[in-house]
DNA sequence: CCCTTGACCAAAC
DNA sequence: GGTTTGGCCAAGG
C-alpha cells in the first residue's frame, strides 16, 4: 500500500487519457491545465512512459503545429496520428487549432 | 542544495 | 522560412 502523493508525471498521464482519439493537445496545454508552466517537464513525462497501450502520449504535438518527437520515432507518430484521422502535411498538423482539445 | 537533463516555448535574428 | 538564445519547471544524481 503505498500512498505516495501522485508525482507531475502521473498527473501528465491521467490528463492525457481524457484526450479523445482524432483530436490532439500540446505539451504547454497539459502543462496549463495543471496550473503550471512545466512544458518541459511534461515533455520528459512521456519520455518516461512506457505504458503506451493506456496513455496516448502521440497524440501530444508542438505548440506550434508541429509533430514533435516520440519514442518509437516521429514518422511513427506521424503514422499514428493519421490512422486516426489526422491530417499531417510537411510535419505539421493540418487545421491544428481546430485539432486541438481543450480541457 | 547544486547541477544536469529534457518528446518545450516564444521571441529575436 | 529556419536557426539561435534565453527562459521555463519537475525529477534525479
Amino acid at each position: 500500500m503505498e500512498y505516495t502523493s501522485p508525482t507531475f508525471n502521473d498527473k501528465c498521464y491521467e490528463l492525457l487519457k481524457n484526450v479523445p482519439k482524432g483530436s490532439v493537445t500540446t505539451y504547454k496545454i497539459i502543462a496549463r491545465a495543471l496550473n503550471t508552466n512545466a512544458y518541459r517537464a511534461v515533455g520528459n513525462a512521456m519520455k518516461r512512459n512506457q505504458n503506451l497501450l493506456n496513455v496516448p502520449c502521440h497524440r501530444v504535438v508542438n505548440s506550434n503545429g508541429s509533430v514533435g518527437e516520440y519514442i518509437l520515432g516521429t514518422e511513427k507518430k506521424i503514422e499514428i496520428l493519421k490512422s486516426e484521422g489526422i491530417e499531417i502535411t510537411n510535419g505539421k498538423i493540418v487545421d491544428f487549432n481546430n485539432r486541438l482539445f481543450k480541457f
